[in-house]
DNA sequence: CAGTGGTCTAGACCACGTG
DNA sequence: ACGTGGTCTAGACCACTGC
């Protein structure tokens, strides 16, 4: 970075970065901000060092700094908090608890949620799944079921893949005994940081098995959403096939 | 605004704003622009003035309009480009055909579009349409019934209603000789942009109409989808109920 | 070459949170 | 009172576009 950066503003018009691969020092600085969030140099929640502190560090400005942050800021990697610092964006907090499930309830109040797993094991990972994920195939992957709920009615049924390698100690039992969202789990005990997803969503019928974990009746419509998930550097780190019962609830999405 | 704005930057301290309604001036800025736009001092696809020019007729700098204008782009409201200007979104460019619709083929390749007008009648709004575009019940509203086919295969059954006083002379036949994106015919034809939309998505189950229409078997599966659609200043326009077969096709969508 | 948006800097002051 | 992010300005230079 600082091969491209005027040590005085004013002396030099002869450095000859320009036509290769040129790119901007605030996109720079991003990228070094990205590196030590990936490298957990600062952890979910916790804070970074101030514009200030980082301009000094950075040899640049604050304003530029300003940028790079501003840029994290708007994909919901950091958040700003005026008089108080920013921040490395947690799974954790309430504001921002489940922030990457769309299901809402048809009249709009807050349902009380509840999650039951039913399966938990390491298997190779099929063709689709181990291409998904960027494996090899038959690599180790871990399978989790549950069956989530509101206010005790049965409402999701997800089928959860993560690569083997970087969920080591994750069992039925070490699920069991968390309460919260998963990815606030996945955050504090394996260091994966969910930052960005993908969704395909459609809608399928019920088999008989879906339709009894469901309480629905057999070949109901449900939507049908697969998701990937991703961490820093937009490495995939989730599959998730999730069914969704959409009578009294629907999926929200806003266009831009 | 010029009441917040310093007129010599380092000659004042007085003044006594901040306290009540306090609103950066590059809020106030993003307001006055929104203003042009609604009142369509330009239109979609023109160029609006330039940042300098702008900065000389609302007295502020160009950081300041800089500002507003990146706030707008980020909204896609605008669009810059270097060099040239920054212009007004519309739906009418290759680049943002579409802009809305996140079905997508399961193969990735894009298919050649298809729309027939099944139904086109001005009708009396009931009472849920009537609230969700903010009319008084039994309002008129003009009532558009087509089917949207992909490489000639029927996909998106539609259901649309728009109030009766911003479209009058929307008619079927007026449509059928229309081509490209509805949005786009309204803006052009009724100088209505659609800039931001809600959707709520459920599965149910196709009725014997939809099915035939739509050529799949009764009580398949469908994804419904139910949009509102919004102008600037965050009008409700357009409500519009769709019907998707996702069997070769799926909604896409990004979570952040 | 002129005009547009894009980057970068430096410095002042404001609003917010905490001590 | 102090430190944080937030706003605003002014000015320089860079990159892209079109004449």
């Amino acid at each position: 970075m600082s091969d491209t950066h005027p040590d005085d503003p004013a002396s030099d018009t002869d450095h000859v970065v320009s036509s290769a691969a040129y790119s901007p020092l605030y996109q720079q600085i991003k990228g070094l901000l990205l590196q030590g969030l990936d490298r957990a140099e600062w952890k979910p929640g916790e804070a970074i060092p101030s514009e200030l502190e980082l301009a000094a560090r950075f040899q640049v400005s604050q304003g530029t700094v300003r940028k790079a942050i501003d840029e994290l800021a708007a994909e919901n990697l950091l958040i700003r908090r005026q008089g108080k610092g920013t921040f490395v964006a947690t799974h954790h907090e309430a504001r921002v608890r489940f922030r990457f499930l769309r299901l809402t309830s048809d009249d709009g109040q807050p349902k009380m949620t509840g999650s039951q797993v039913l399966d938990c094991r390491r298997v190779k990972a099929s063709a689709d799944i181990a291409h998904l994920l960027d494996l090899r195939a038959a690599d180790a992957v871990v399978n989790l079921r549950r069956l989530l709920s509101f206010e005790q009615v049965p409402t999701i049924l997800d089928d959860i893949w993560l690569p083997g390698a970087m969920f080591r100690g994750l069992t039925a039992d070490s699920l069991a005994r968390y309460r919260g969202p998963l990815y606030g789990l996945f955050e504090s005990e394996f260091g994966v940081s969910m930052v960005r997803a993908e969704e395909k969503i459609k809608a399928v019928s019920a088999s008989a098995d879906q339709a009894k974990l469901l309480r629905v009746a057999a070949s109901s419509p449900l939507l049908q959403v697969e998701r990937v998930s991703f961490t820093y550097g937009d490495r995939p780190v989730e599959v998730r096939r999730g069914l969704y019962v959409t009578e009294r609830f629907h999926y929200k999405n806003s266009l831009n």
